[in-house]
RNA sequence: GGGCCUGUAGCUCAGUUGGUUAGAGCAGGGGACUCAUAAUCCCUUUGUCGGCGGUUCGAGUCCGUCCAGGCCUACCA
């Protein structure tokens, strides 16, 4: 064999924003499977990967749960390592952006650019939100179109006539965070010139292989082809990010630090294992390759490139750009339940499945990939439990007292042949051609099949004289099996785990697919894989559609893209007087003592506070939307004049005022700072 | 408007540097077997290779053009 290639590769950070889903999981799967095919041929090979935690979007997100940026992030790659982890994708380390290695590491590239006398700065004038104190960046922004007068804009472009503007043009803007009209306020910002190293990317781009050829030409015709513009790298305060060591109130942009990313993850790796940073990112030898999808592109294609030139690292052998998925031939709807989390995924069938459907529709252009759900069912089933699994539960407990021959029985030619595939299966997986390589493996499941059928072994174990060459069939059988389930690791590992155990020879490395096993014991058949369900499915896609229509319920607060549903479900009721309004007291009061209530399902037992000694004992139908420890201390909102009622569990001097249809959605009335209790609601 | 990609059996796709009657899997139809997760095996139907024109002894494969679909762009990075 030859020397073991040094490859580090990395997949796009997902963005900590939101949970990770099977849209996201293409590039995953992709690139895991990669890395377990490069491990499998011997090659020292590792992935890495982070969250990527910078930017306005966080802010937003860490302040409407009411927690610090920090636990935010923290929280969200929890669940994204978890998610990857149940999809069996494993990485070398799994960083964050928001790390002191990745700050150093920052510093370095901004001091090299600043050394190349690269960096300049000039004054931007932004629509600023002076309720949440931010800069507006265009997609904050709404309102009517400066052209045609559409209303409901983005700040960037029209929907309508397809003008495009600065959103500072834009006609009554409306900032979508606070709902409130931005001001216009200026602010420097800090300035890469990239059009300095135009020379160096338009050689590096459209030679030697480091991009697909698609995007070669997309490159040139689209940036390269006039001088590139200076890249806007900073953002002023506040800002959730680093901020930038020789420019205080400034900050990097997210897409500044966030590739940078990949390289601190690597060194946390090296200081966990020891291992030199150096021989991966300043080493010549060593190839990097980066997964995205096409929606980075050019961050990776010509900014990523740019910034390692000049701090003077080494460059992507390759950046593998995929394309986007669909479902049943239609971009992933929330409201089809097709938006499915890997989380929901993960409840209703098996991880292996959906990394074979991948792999069998992955190839190595940047198309979009459909998951036809349909097919999916099918082709699972058929490929890898009927024909690839079957291939052991079909043979193996008829071997389970006598192992395998000790000699490798003549079969005529298969397994040679079997070898032979394996240079063009290992090419396949090489150019990220997954594709064609799922079905150069499954040709050598069709061809072992009819061996199995037309030698009987059923037959054979019935006839005492035989053993020997129901021994041999088996042998074979298990043998072209397992060479399957070799050149399946890398898509599918647990297969591979569970063939190893039943026939007691780890699978470890690409060549063992070359020789065949001979004289172990074979142990006895466990299920390796569960066929895929219709109704699993359904159940998924039920889920999927539920899950959604709960977040939108939370995502129509923020955007003002409010539903109709409420009004519908309890239409408003019958006009009253202002002397009938005036009869309902309505009181701030405080929660100063909140418990559960035995036998209730439904109920919390408040004491509230009027001010003084006023109290008032309220037993609320809000426990399966508050904690009792939450809520103690807390002001609310009460009916106070309401007449006692007698309940089974005491008397209920009053109500809270809350929203919501019940259950689990009860939101209750929170009054503005300064209030007191006791006072009045008018 | 510009750029890129795709268009081969009902579906998903292979078709190598142009070379004889265009292939596979799935689905459909018929049969066999019963070891296996109603899995497996055998047989079997279907194509103006998007249209037209050209180069060539010969084109799904090259060139032109048109049609259809997709993606990216339209002076934002």
């Amino acid at each position: 064999m030859a020397d073991p290639r040094k490859i580090l590769v990395t997949s796009a950070l997902p963005y900590a924003n939101g949970p990770i889903h099977i849209g996201h999981l293409v590039e995953y799967i992709q690139t895991d499977i990669w890395v377990k095919f490069q491990k499998l041929r011997g090659n020292e090979c590792i992935y890495l990967c982070a969250d990527d935690t910078h930017g306005t979007a966080i802010m937003m997100s860490a302040q409407r749960t009411g927690c610090t940026e920090e636990e935010w992030i923290a929280r969200i790659s929890d669940e994204h390592q978890r998610d990857f982890a149940g999809f069996g994708i494993e990485f070398e380390n799994y960083g964050s952006t928001n790390s002191p290695e990745n700050y150093e590491l920052c510093k370095q590239f901004w001091q090299s650019f600043r050394d190349a006398g690269l960096i300049r700065q000039e004054a931007v004038t932004q629509l600023f939100d002076d309720e949440k104190g931010i800069f507006l960046a265009d997609r904050f922004v709404r309102g009517t179109c400066p052209k045609c007068g559409a209303e409901e804009q983005y700040g960037d472009s029209c929907d309508q006539c397809g003008a495009t503007y600065s959103a500072r043009e834009i006609v009554n803007p409306v900032s979508t965070l606070s709902g409130t009209m931005p001001s216009v306020k200026t602010a420097d910002h800090l300035f890469i010139q990239i059009e300095e190293l135009h020379g160096f990317l338009e050689e590096w781009t459209q030679s030697g292989d480091h991009l697909q050829s698609e995007i070669a030409n997309y490159l040139k015709g689209h940036f390269l082809n006039e001088p590139l513009r200076d890249w806007d790298v900073s953002r002023p305060q506040p800002y959730f990010g680093f901020e930038i060591p020789d420019a205080p109130g400034h900050f990097w942009f997210v897409w500044f630090d966030a590739p940078i990313g990949y390289m601190a993850s690597t060194k946390q790796y090296c200081d966990r294992t020891g291992d030199d940073f150096n021989q991966w990112w300043k080493n010549p030898d060593t190839e990097i390759h980066h997964f995205i999808g096409k929606d980075i592109t050019y961050f990776h294609t010509l900014f990523w490139p740019a910034m390692l030139k000049v701090a003077e690292f080494t460059l992507p052998t390759k950046i593998h750009i995929h394309g986007f998925l669909t479902v049943d031939g239609r971009k992933m709807s929330k409201r089809d339940g097709t938006f499915v989390k890997a989380e929901t995924f993960l409840k209703h069938l098996n991880p292996a499945a959906l990394r074979y459907y991948y792999a069998a529709k992955l190839n190595n252009r940047v198309e979009d990939l459909d998951l036809n759900l349909k097919e999916f069912t099918a082709k699972v089933n058929t490929d890898l439990v009927g024909k690839v699994v079957n291939l052991a539960s079909r043979t193996a407990k008829f071997v389970e007292d006598l192992g395998l021959s000790t000699e490798y029985p003549d079969d005529g030619g298969l397994f040679n042949q079997g070898a032979e595939a394996g240079e063009a299966i290992a090419a396949a997986y090489e150019n990220c051609d997954f594709n064609r390589a799922m079905r150069l493996i499954m040709e050598l499941a069709d061809r072992a099949n009819p061996f199995v059928e037309n030698r009987e072994p059923w037959n054979l174990r019935k006839d005492p004289e035989r053993q020997q060459e129901l021994q041999d069939v088996c042998t074979v059988a298990l043998n072209l099996f397992r060479q399957i389930a070799i050149y399946l690791q890398p898509v599918l590992p647990e297969i591979a785990e569970k063939t190893s155990s039943l026939l007691g020879d780890p699978i470890t490395y690409w060549e063992q697919a070359a020789t065949p096993l001979t004289g172990t014991p074979v142990a006895k058949f466990e299920h390796m894989m569960k066929r895929i369900e219709e109704k699993d499915v359904d159940a998924m896609i039920d889920e999927s559609k539920e899950e959604n229509a709960a977040a939108a319920a939370e995502a129509n607060t923020t955007q003002y893209n409010d539903s109709a549903q409420p009004l519908i479900d309890e239409p408003l009721a019958e006009e009253i007087t202002f002397d009938e309004f005036v009869k309902i007291d309505l009181r701030v009061a405080r929660v100063v003592k909140a418990e559960h209530v035995e036998e209730a399902n439904k109920l919390l037992k408040l004491t509230l506070s009027l001010g003084g000694d006023e109290t008032r004992q309220v037993f609320a139908g809000i426990k399966k939307a508050y904690n009792p420890e939450d809520l103690e201390g807390r002001l609310v909102v009460m009916v106070a004049n309401l007449a006692p009622r007698k309940m089974r569990f005491g008397m209920s001097e009053g109500m809270i005022t809350a929203a919501g249809p019940g259950g689990e959605d009860v939101f209750m009335l929170n009054i503005d700072e300064g209030a007191q209790p006791g006072q009045r609601v008018h």
